[in-house]
DNA sequence: GTCTATATGCGGATAGAC
DNA sequence: GTCTATCCGCATATAGAC
């Protein structure tokens, strides 16, 4: 038992692009929950199962670490958009929209984009958000090819459901009539997934 | 000069219903730049000209006076709407579209609550804000009289245009083609009060 | 590569004077 | 009704050991 020690602490020792990743991915949960203000490097550090110093360490600031988050979710949007018109340039806006929702599987992801999108006017949150904003317009109306206002439309329904999820709405599903119908008139076959969502959620 | 002393500082000792909502408006300012989290009762206490204890002597907590924030808010939305029905029933949704844009001149009043919105899993704020969002869907379903469809789409607009004010979009007006267009395409015929609202915050 | 210990600053809240 | 002074806790960031 000397060769490979799990003791107490993890102590992994992983490398640090891995290591990375996952605290990426814890910081994007966390983000996606309390916000860039509320959430703070320890959650995180705590999520990931790493220490405080360390994630601070790694990006430098808080700030910083947030602003790779969204890059990183923005990279995650753009990847899965381009995977459905590589695959089919047939009923773009509704598998679009499809992809959209299977994005919340990643926990925080379109929640931290969503955080950034209202601190616009931070003097370095702000630019990065609005930039990535406007590449995904650019994508749906140049790779996409969609017509301007479909672009528009699209948007709308995807910040709607933005909206929702950061609502928690979902909790609300069976005790409130107005919230079960607006959930089903909302979401384009997609329900089960954000339900889904929503008891992770509950469960964390 | 021993009547009325308005000396250094502000003193004016007027009736605590009058400073209150001024402290409200102040605070839907500030929580409606930095949110919740990243407003200060500081803050909030300098932009509304009183110290900072006063405000929390007021409302008791940080908390409790962002539920009040928000609340306000909700209750400017739905006596808006509500005067839009009272003085006809005739192309309700671009009246009420209309309405809610006219909104943002109270300024962070439309952001504080999208703030709120996407703080749905905080145990005191989200079930506000469910409750809210909700109460404005039943309005425009039960009092409005829209369909659940037309309902939904009004808040598809609705959360759109949100999420461009959060953004600051404008301030990339003139500098990208994408930006332009996107607002042109999204604003039925308001462009004008959300650009007047984005000079507003940059002076600000 | 990862931790412990800690410095430091800031923000919410309380006490109490005027 | 409103302020000043202040306490206390917490969060980011740094220093440095292993």
């Amino acid at each position: 038992m000397s060769k490979h020690d799990e003791s107490h602490h993890p102590i992994p020792r992983m490398k640090s692009e891995d290591r990375r990743e996952l605290i990426l991915q814890a910081a994007t949960d966390v983000f996606g929950q309390y916000g860039y203000y509320g959430a703070t490097t320890d959650q995180i550090a705590r999520a990931a199962g790493v220490s405080q110093p360390y994630v601070v360490r790694m990006f430098g600031t808080k700030e910083k670490l947030f602003i790779e988050v969204i890059e990183r979710a923005l990279q995650f949007i753009l990847v899965s958009f381009r995977a459905v018109i590589a695959e089919s340039r047939a009923d773009l806006q509704s598998r679009l929209g499809s992809a959209y929702v299977e994005l919340l599987r990643q926990r925080g992801l379109l929640l931290s984009l969503m955080h950034s999108f209202v601190l616009g006017g931070d003097p370095v949150i702000g630019p990065r958000a609005r930039e990535g904003f406007l590449e995904v317009y650019q994508f749906l109306r140049d790779e996409a090819g969609l017509a301007p206002a479909e672009a528009q439309s699209f948007l709308e329904g995807g910040m709607l459901l933005n909206t929702l999820v950061g609502l928690r709405m979902s909790e609300e599903f069976d005790s409130s009539t107005a919230a079960n119908e607006l959930l089903c008139t909302a979401l384009p076959q997609k329900l089960d997934v954000l339900l889904e969502f929503g008891k992770q959620q509950a469960s964390a």
